[in-house]
DNA sequence: CTAAGAGCTGCCATCGATGTGAGGTCCCGG
DNA sequence: CCGGGACCTCACATCGATGGCAGCTCTTAG
């Protein structure tokens, strides 16, 4: 199928499909107009793509993953995850210490002896 | 005092310092020689920016805020300063969503039907 | 044959705090 | 008077996925 087919069956834009071929993470035929074939099989890519950035992986993670995942190498693949797992919960954990932070600055603000105009 | 000192004693950067400035946070005298002059209430001031940029406010909001901090508007400054906590909430329950779909991602690799080579 | 539509490449913009560097001014100590 | 250090402004780079435009080619329906 062409750009266009894929963009619809995937909800992906057609300029993300390019970036993914820029990223290294989808392989497109091209025609003999130079325009883009893609097999059946880049429908499941695609979703598995994306489904790796609604995890937040980056393009840079997933370009590392797939070929384990063609591989089918579980300990390596497994490993990458994990890591990445590692670095969601660290930037999960500074977010919820600015939380405590902003609740600090808000009790702060509320102490009753401040007034206001408006 | 000038910039270099307001830097060492706040731990800001001397770019910092202007970007803060820039954006309307910070305000400084100007000597003769077009050197920014701060007053000893400036640190003070740099330290709560920065307790801002540590509880992820942005500049903007910072740039909102501190007029209402001055003028001591509890309802205003707790409006704005709970906005920001629901936005920074979302931001985490989006982050914690993400990191149940790499569970899901994990689970599925580790299905234990594949294999490694390496 | 032609117009439209789909595809192509390449480039710029976004958002935000900060780093970095060039090129200039100014002040002070030696 | 000179050198160096502190300061100034201006401007570009960063990171990442995506949007969007310009200008082009190619195909296909009418």
């Amino acid at each position: 199928m062409r750009i266009g087919e894929l963009s619809a069956r995937t909800g992906a834009s057609v300029r993300s499909l390019r970036y993914y071929e820029e990223q290294g993470l989808l392989t497109a035929e091209r025609d003999s107009a130079g325009r883009r074939r893609y097999a059946e099989a880049a429908v499941a890519r695609v979703a598995l793509i994306r489904r790796g950035f609604a995890a937040s992986l980056s393009s840079r993670v997933i370009a590392d993953l797939l070929p384990l995942l063609d591989a089918e190498c579980v300990p390596r693949t497994r490993a990458l995850l994990v890591a990445e797992q590692d670095r969601l919960e660290a930037q999960i954990a500074a977010m919820t210490q600015a939380r405590v932070r902003l609740s600090e600055v808000i009790a702060i603000v509320t102490d009753p002896t401040w007034e206001c105009d408006a």
